[in-house]
RNA sequence: GCGCCGGUAGCUCAGUUGGAUAGAGCAACAGCCUUCUAAGCUGUGGGCCACAGGUUCGAAUCCUGUCCGGCGUACCA
């Protein structure tokens, strides 16, 4: 008894039309509940073929189909052609039973089974804190892989990093000039492009703290000391972080062992055979230019170093070769110009991109008071993502992280953050989870029997129904939700339960009715608190039971 | 210059892939608590969907152009 049955009655209707090609029938349900509980617009898309207006194709339809009495009450033509169809009581209350018979799986879904996914997300190198750019990417990353988790896929969640290179370079760099700061002399000089922020200080402290003036001499030795504590630092705070968001991935994946493992050699090997490298200027270019996109790039330096695109692209490979069905990157804007040219050199080697899915998503900018905060790295004055933790909570944080689309620009509103209020939208979905919760702590303080058995078909109210429709409607969002990669959708659709609960809950008292009608009450309201906490479980927010 | 993303209510944003009267939260205003949590519910006001053309039964949505904002456009990652 679900919509794909509804779309066989229509199919089985056209093909008695005469109709070969049955067209796919979408459904959706009207905005306005007067239209009826489903909505078909399929008699218009069909004049061209049938030769005839929409509403006489529609007539045709309705004459045609052998609708199930048990399923559905009405069906009717509308407006320029839609078709409209109401649903039994009956049908209702065996899609609420349904639900309750899944309980804490209400949602999940197989279209994945059998598959490996892969979902990459944060990947920051380890110099520095986490900032909110990369809590949105954090926040994301975890919610979409748990959705595909949902979809039935086997997830790895992946980190890439790499802790050699510039970067880190200039990490040592900035840290050996704090520590010679407090150990030798304040004028000591800080380099021009090092990281300001106060964090280099800690941990120059910490070095003088514990090994004292062993690194003074800054031989090669020492720096790379240094780098490595530096490193050791960052990554610790970073996994410290990303564990008060509910955030453990299941692999960090080290940039270094592709040269270790020679998978970068291979790859250069690889596209030379393949005639797609030449040399020049003493650089090593590939030969985008030919596979379609606008220029050759440089893969490996004059000096003999590769550039970020080889080892993305061997990464790539990697992922490829370890087997996994959907790849998912996801990234911030600024990364987005060099995907064209990895997939490019990727797919050049054999591999199928279009199991790659990248997903772009756009920076936040933090405001409070009316102003926007800067994040500049330069300043040191850094507002970190552990600083906002520490303000406003998890649930808050990753709630605000997610609930706009990913491509749009994200305003965080530090001050609405942190109001526990009702302006607050994280609480109101929380809040329905707590009511819930208190209705059946109050049956239980009043020695009230819940029965396993109900009669369902008593739910008829308008807000009962309207409850019930939203209930059903959660695994589509789960599937829509994953298919594009946006949480958003869930999070909007929550809010929508939340509201249909509320006004339920409003409108029909459950302890205090009539006892079959009450026996039924429960159970609409079991059924909210899974799929509630069940969505709220897949965004990461805790569902509290008392607030 | 070129590429990607965006422009929808005072503010922040949705808009189910072209459908019925463009929605929600916040802000403003007016109601609802002796009964399961008022962090809730109900109602009112608020729109040239950036602008101009085009495509068709039908456009916020698709196509072209223009304007505005963000991010890129390296032998940095």
């Amino acid at each position: 008894m679900k919509y794909r049955n509804i779309s066989n009655y229509f199919a089985d209707a056209l093909k008695k039309m005469g109709l070969e090609e049955i067209p796919e029938i979408a459904f959706e349900t009207p905005k306005n509940a007067d239209h009826g509980d489903l909505s078909t617009n399929i008699a218009m898309q069909l004049p061209k073929m049938l030769k005839k207006p929409p509403r006489a194709i529609a007539e045709e339809i309705l004459q045609n189909i052998e609708a199930d009495d048990e399923v559905i009450e009405k069906i009717d033509i509308a407006g320029p052609g839609f078709i409209n169809i109401k649903f039994t009581p009956k049908y209702y209350s065996a899609e609420l039973e349904a639900i309750l018979n899944k309980a804490a799986d209400y949602g999940r879904q197989d279209v994945g089974k059998g598959k490996k996914t892969i979902v990459e997300y944060v990947s920051v190198n380890p110099t520095g804190l986490l900032h909110l750019g990369h809590g949105r990417n954090a926040a994301i990353g975890d919610t979409v892989s748990n959705l595909y988790d949902w979809m039935g896929y086997d997830v790895t969640r992946e980190y890439y990093f790499n802790n050699a290179g510039n970067q880190m370079n200039n990490l040592a760099k900035s840290i050996y000039a704090r520590y010679m700061q407090i150990i030798d002399s304040p004028e000591f000089p800080f380099p021009e492009d090092g990281y300001h922020g106060d964090y280099i200080k800690t941990i120059a402290q910490d070095i003088v703290d514990i090994e004292s003036d062993k690194y003074i001499a800054g031989s090669d030795d020492d720096i790379a000391a240094l780098r490595k504590a530096g490193e050791l630092w960052a990554f610790d705070k970073i996994k410290a972080t990303l564990g008060r968001m509910n955030i453990n991935q299941d692999n960090y994946f080290n940039e270094d062992s592709l040269y270790s493992d020679g998978k970068i050699e291979n790859i250069i090997n690889e596209f030379k055979n393949k005639g797609l490298a030449y040399e020049k200027d003493d650089a090593l270019w590939l030969k985008l230019s030919e596979m379609g996109l606008q220029d050759d790039r440089v893969i490996v330096k004059s000096t003999g170093e590769p550039t970020y695109r080889l080892p993305d692209m061997a990464y790539h490979r990697e992922k490829f070769e370890r087997g996994f069905d959907v790849i998912v990157d996801l990234f911030g804007s600024d990364h987005i110009a060099t995907i064209p040219d990895v997939l490019t050199g990727v797919k050049s080697l054999g591999y199928d991109t279009d199991k790659v899915k990248v997903l772009i998503h756009q920076f936040v900018t933090l405001m409070e008071n009316g102003e926007q905060v800067k994040m500049s790295k330069r300043t040191g004055k850094n507002y970190t993502l552990d600083d906002l933790l520490d303000e406003v909570g998890e649930d808050v944080v990753r709630f605000f992280l997610i609930m706009r689309g990913i491509n749009t620009h994200l305003e965080f509103d530090l001050d609405l953050a942190k109001e526990q209020s009702d302006k607050n939208p994280v609480f109101y979905l929380q809040y329905a989870h707590a009511r819930l919760c208190s209705i059946f702590d109050n049956a239980i303080d009043k020695d009230i029997n819940i029965d396993d058995k109900a009669d369902l078909t008593l739910l008829v109210d308008k807000s009962e129904i309207s409850l019930i429709k939203t209930l059903m409607k959660f695994p589509d969002y789960i599937r829509l939700s994953c298919d594009k990669g946006e949480p958003m959708i869930l999070a909007e659709y929550l809010r929508d339960l939340a509201a249909a609960f509320h006004v339920f809950y409003h409108n029909c008292r459950i302890i205090g009715s009539e006892e079959k009608l009450m026996q039924a009450r429960f159970k609409l309201a079991a059924a909210t608190k899974i799929t509630l906490k069940n969505g709220l479980d897949i965004l990461g927010v805790s569902s509290p039971e008392r607030m």
